[in-house]
DNA sequence: TGTACATCAGTGAACGCGCGTTCACTGATGTAC
DNA sequence: TGTACATCAGTGAACGCGCGTTCACTGATGTAC
């Protein structure tokens, strides 16, 4: 019984971790250059080093590497969310409250995934998922877990910074989502994120306790 | 002079002219279900009821169906827009001035394009600009144009409703629009368009003049 | 520790398929007399 | 109006190519004695 249990675990082997890594990591970075769709397994396995049997010995087909890509990107959000806290917390210097909350996003988009093919890829993601229905349902689990990690942020954010919203909070986090999103958008067009937007409706939506 | 100027649009026979809208009307449904890089060129022409030849007699290639696609679309939201202040300034019953607002945005989605095949396939266009280098300018003159018209559809909707914004105009425009989308991301998922968020919103960001 | 064997992880050739694009063609449309 | 000819618009077969997936294989890693 122990045997059987402990067997389970042991079966991944580092290499084959490692592997499993090396195919996301170079995945993320194809599928922001050409698309989930127009990405090819050959040009991913280029990129990892590998040829492409290996792709198929650690996932069934492209579907289920792109799911493992979704559920790795939730443990890192998470961190981010909880670096950027820490972060605002010790923040440097004299800051109004807006500031601080300001401040907090700014470090969690630092430490999340943020960059151009992050960017790319994440949103390609979540075009791939509103047309594949075997992939609705764990796209929206990731997409909540999220919501949840970025809740958490702001609602530390705003009792560390003694503010309050003036809309119902729920609807202002859909609010900073859309604008986080939108921003994220911008940026690949202009090449540089401009987080004024973000901070414009902080202001107007948040009022000191 | 007058016979060679008359001859060039005479060039574009109403056959011919009826043939590229057909290819177009159905490269839309197709980008939407498998995204413009996924989209065969055949199964576009198949929808359309024509075989490839003809695709490759109206259009250099993929590219220039994209961008055909992009200006047809400014003009299309520019009617949407013109129709919706009109529809407000009529607006049946008793109404706050948010609520009118709000009217004349939900106006605007319907005649607009705005079910679910026309947001996959805007989505979807947006992130193959940013990829493709050569249709990077005309996505951003097509964006630009966009935000002309709403633009002057929310200025207008607001003298109307005699209310202004407490945030900088050009910031209420970039926050409207990025709630806007965020909308219509959601409804690819919940089904349906849920205009409440941005109700909330233009409740935070206005006050009677 | 050393050896013999078993299992595992990744290789690379092969397959069938569908794609973008081209082009010689034919029927439809337009023009000149 | 009718006829003969020219141009145009779309056809469909053909091409070369790259893709996803499979599979017999080999070298690497782990295990038992």
């Amino acid at each position: 019984m122990t045997d059987l249990l402990a067997a389970e675990p042991s079966r991944v082997t580092a290499r084959r971790a490692q592997t499993r890594d090396r195919l996301m990591a170079a995945a993320i970075s194809i599928f922001a250059a050409r698309g989930i769709i127009g990405a090819s397994v050959e040009e991913i396995c280029e990129a990892a080093g590998f040829t492409r049997g290996a792709f198929y010995s650690n996932f069934a087909d492209k579907d289920a590497l792109v799911l493992a890509l979704l559920q790795a990107d939730i443990a890192g959000q998470y961190a981010a969310a909880e670096q950027a806290i820490s972060a605002m917390k010790s923040a440097p210097g004299e800051r109004t409250p807006e500031e601080l909350v300001s401040y907090a996003l700014t470090e969690f988009e630092a430490v999340g995934r943020s960059g151009r093919d992050a960017v790319l890829a994440q949103q390609d993601l979540l075009l791939y998922a509103a047309r594949q229905p075997s992939l609705r349902d764990p796209y929206l689990i990731f997409a909540d877990e999220c919501v949840r990690q970025f809740t958490a942020l702001i609602a530390d954010a705003m009792t560390f910074s003694k503010l309050e919203f003036t809309v119902p909070f729920a609807d202002a986090i859909e609010l900073l989502t859309a604008a986080h999103s939108h921003m994220h958008l911008q940026s690949l067009f202009t090449g540089s994120l401009d987080s004024r937007i973000l901070h414009t409706l902080l202001m107007a939506i948040t009022r000191p306790v």
